[in-house]
RNA sequence: GAACCCGUAGUCUAAUGGUAGAACACCUCGUUUACACCGAGGAUACCCAAGUUCGAUUCUUGGCGGGUUCACCA
């Protein structure tokens, strides 16, 4: 009879680690199958960027916790369609290559830049496969794996700006745009992350244009005086006595000396600063809304790096923090200075350089996302969140939407925009759906109208472009037409909760413009890990623990029992202690295991005909655990399906169960001894089945070191989820009501033995009530043996030791 | 400023309109045929206030505290 290995050691996981992402491998146990007449459940995996080599805890739990989902939905019966996938494309990657290669853009060609951005990502995402995702026994089909960078992923991303195009619904506009003056490019709102910080308010004198007022200067407040070349209007409010006669008339700017009309608006707040607001191109957005609605001039006055141009007259060439200080020194020798004060402001910032946004009139790409906010909504709610107050999040973010999606960005890496435009037309020329994917750069074109040869547009997409694809790019849109119909949309999308406004908001919006339909029917939110002290972990806040560090110490199996205890869309602070109870889970389950083996030596896989009363009560409360862990796994609820997995197991099965069997095996023959040796087979499968997509490796050891040759399958990965006739799930009153009693009665009795500071198993003399002994009638020998009692007796309960 | 989430034993967490169930830690006792990485048992908890209710930790409102997201000012 096989024992586990490694007895006298108790459980390794190393070993056995290892043994199994070898086999599931070679075996191809993950593969998806096209053909399969199973139900497909599709996962729209988030592909990880691909820019370090290492996972903190955090994003091995989100990682590993729809990894479980996957091999949940396997268990089910269901054909899963799982596909790893990397983000090797934009921002992310040239930011690591600059730092790690300590390369500029700037000084390198795109192509070469190009080159090298994509040897580094190949390099880390080997890392990640074997060192990560392999180790932690993540379910992937491999040979479905796909990165955004790749020839494939471009084509997805150009296809849909071109239909998009076509459709009317993404634009080239030359407007305002957010803009980082480090990476020089455009940015989306979705990119902006607040700044705080303490800035000046400075009180500046301005000159009144006409002498026929006895007031000759007016004060403004302002906290980018620097922003005075720009300076196109002013406002105050209507509601404001002290300007009343003021609107109409003119201001003359300091140190530029052009002209600027005094107007009335109701935004206006007359209680900050002077009440007096003046309008640059552009301080801040709500200059462009005023911009915008009074069609204001348009002076730009910052190039693309954020210095001053021509118009910034002897201050050209400036950074803009160097400008206003010169400016406000100037203003300072002029008398126009008059006092300085302190603000706390919160700016927008870059989201990876922090630098300040400016707002500079570009030509981009735009998709329109204002005139959509409402149909948005609606897809949102035909999606099922989990949980279900994460929607709000993405309803808050839609509905508070400023601006249309700027999908162009002035950046390298990336996927090139397939436009070229005519300098002495106009005329913008669009690639054919034929020729991507496909690099303008790289290929000449003539204007259709005047021959011309047309410029190429030398941008790349903003990486959301081709994320918000990635139903697409995971389920082989384009390649695979075929394929992609059978999948799509998709079942699941996992992600974190601070992308649902980019992500998952860039996804729905694609999917609604283009296939007028939700991208997946499920949307989970996974736990967000906190560091023990309750603060967000990250490599540079220093406060990140490695998933490694752990699996090393604990097993990945540990660890996995760790992340089904974390609740979809809650915070969650880490606290090693609780791998721990994961290691005691595995231990436990592995002597478990080994003492039902010692037991099933001489079992011949036989129902007997009749099974004791206790051994049916067994299989009912097993029965009827197990259909309850099935629909708290369908709605994705783990760590509740965990802990019933924990008191059947523990506290019913092994704490109680085994020992009331016990003795019954060791001495008894024929159908007593059978009975419960069916059982306890039957519980042992079921409890590794439906423990499987938690911890995977032990229970694929302990079933391929036993039930394999039995049930037949290769893998307890994909054999079936454990289904039970209908009377065992529904549980009989009178058995429930019996054994439940049994379990009550012979916790009292240990209470008596622990009281009386007896060993459990000394030897008693019991007394029980009528009532109690003719409902454990049926069970008495088991109850007897259990107890140790060798004679009960009818009275008032009552524990005798002999 | 707004929206959302959360506030349960020393720590972390679960469920629930009838005063709470785990885990880790703690205390007591126990170990001759799976397991001391164990077994039996014990002590310890629903942020505050008002309301709805026969009854609230659970529902409503307000407050306090923590978190996340969004908006913010010239």
């Amino acid at each position: 009879m096989e024992k586990l290995s490694n007895k006298k050691k108790g459980y390794d996981p190393k070993e056995i680690e290892e043994k199994y992402r070898k086999y599931w491998e070679e075996q191809k146990i993950y593969k998806f199958n096209p053909d399969s007449k199973k139900k497909i459940y599709s996962i729209d995996t988030p592909p990880p960027y691909a820019s370090a080599g290492h996972l903190h805890v955090g994003h091995g739990l989100s990682y590993t916790q729809f990894e479980i989902i996957a091999r949940i939905m396997r268990l089910m019966g269901r054909e899963v369609y799982f596909p790893p996938g990397f983000d090797d494309n934009g921002l992310p990657t040239e930011k690591y290559v600059e730092e790690k290669l300590g390369i500029s853009k700037s000084k390198t060609n795109r192509a070469e830049f190009r080159k090298i951005c994509l040897e580094e990502s190949k390099k880390v995402e080997k890392i990640y496969v074997e060192n990560v995702f392999k180790k932690l026994g993540h379910s992937y089909d491999w040979d479905l794996l796909y990165t955004t960078i790749s020839p494939e992923a471009q084509r997805v991303s150009q296809e849909s700006f071109i239909k998009l195009v076509k459709k009317g619904d993404c634009y080239r506009g030359e407007e305002p745009t957010i803009w980082c003056s480090f990476h020089e490019t455009a940015l989306a709102q979705a990119e902006v992350e607040d700044l705080e910080r303490t800035t000046k308010l400075n009180y500046i004198d301005f000159d009144v244009a006409s002498n026929s007022k006895e007031n000759k200067k007016l004060t403004i407040a302002t906290t980018r005086p620097e922003f005075l070349p720009a300076c196109v209007g002013i406002f105050v409010s209507p509601e404001d006595e002290r300007y009343k006669d003021w609107i109409g008339k003119e201001l003359i700017v300091p140190l530029f000396n052009h002209k600027v009309k005094i107007m009335e608006d109701k935004k206006v707040d007359k209680d900050f600063g002077t009440g007096i607001v003046m309008i640059c191109t552009f301080g801040d957005s709500t200059d462009i809304e005023w911009w915008k609605e009074y069609k204001l001039d348009l002076k730009s006055v910052l190039n693309l790096d954020g210095t001053f141009n021509s118009l910034g007259g002897k201050y050209e060439g400036l950074k803009v923090e160097e400008a206003k200080k010169e400016i406000l020194k100037d203003l300072d020798k002029e008398g126009r200075l008059k006092k300085q004060e302190s603000l706390n402001q919160t700016v927008g910032s870059c989201w990876r350089c922090s630098t300040p946004v400016e707002y500079i009139v570009t030509k981009q790409w735009f998709i329109k996302t204002l005139d959509y906010k409402e149909d948005l909504i609606k897809r949102g709610n035909e999606i099922k969140w989990y949980p279900e107050f994460m929607k709000a999040r993405f309803e808050n973010w839609t509905k508070n939407l400023k601006w249309n999606w700027t999908i162009s960005r002035q950046r390298y890496y990336g996927v090139p925009i397939p436009a070229w435009y005519c300098e002495s037309c106009n005329e913008i020329i669009i690639a054919k759906e034929s020729e991507i994917p496909i690099d303008p750069l790289e290929a000449e074109k003539n204007c259709p109208s005047c021959g011309k040869i047309a410029t190429p547009d030398s941008d790349v997409f903003d990486t959301w472009m081709t994320s918000s694809n990635s139903p697409e790019v995971a389920s082989r849109w384009l390649e695979n037409p075929e394929l992609y119909k059978k999948i799509s949309p998709m079942s699941l999308r996992p992600q974190s909760h601070d992308i649902i406004r980019t992500w998952a908001f860039y996804t729905i919006l694609k999917s609604h413009l283009l296939f007028n339909r939700i991208p997946w029917k499920d949307i989970t939110i996974n736990t967000f890990v906190l560091d023990s002290s309750g603060k967000g972990m990250s490599k540079s806040k220093g406060n990140a623990i490695w998933v490694d560090d752990l699996i090393d110490k604990y097993g990945v199996d540990a660890f996995r029992y760790w992340v089904s205890s974390a609740t979809l869309g809650k915070d969650l602070p880490f606290n090693e202690k609780e791998l721990i109870a994961g290691k005691r889970f595995l231990t436990k389950l592995w002597n478990v295991s080994n003492f039902i083996f010692m037991n099933l030596e001489d079992y011949n896989y036989k129902k007997p005909k009749k099974l004791e009363k206790i051994d049916e009560y067994m299989l009912q409360t097993l029965a009827y655990n197990t259909n309850k862990i099935k629909s708290l796994y369908l709605n994705y609820n783990i760590s509740g399906a965990r802990e019933l997995i924990d008191n059947l197991f523990w506290n019913i099965f092994a704490n109680d169960y085994l020992e009331i069997i016990k003795r019954r095996i060791y001495n008894e023959t024929g159908d007593k001894k059978a009975s419960a040796q069916y059982v306890l087979h039957q519980s042992l499968l079921t409890i590794l089945k439906i423990m499987s997509p938690i911890t995977c490796f032990i229970t694929e050891e302990i079933y391929q070191t036993y039930f394999k040759k039995i049930e037949g399958d290769k893998s307890i990965h994909i054999s079936k989820w454990p289904e039970f006739k209908k009377e065992l799930i529904e549980q009989t009153k009178e058995l429930q009501g019996k054994g439940n009693l049994f379990r009550e009665v012979l916790s009292k009795v240990r209470q008596e033995k622990t009281n009386a500071k007896k060993s459990m198993n000394s030897e008693i003399i019991l007394t029980l009530s009528k009532e109690d002994l003719e409902m454990l009638e049926e069970m008495k020998e088991d109850f007897a043996s259990v107890t140790n009692s060798k004679e009960i007796k009818e009275g008032k309960f009552k524990v005798e030791f002999i």
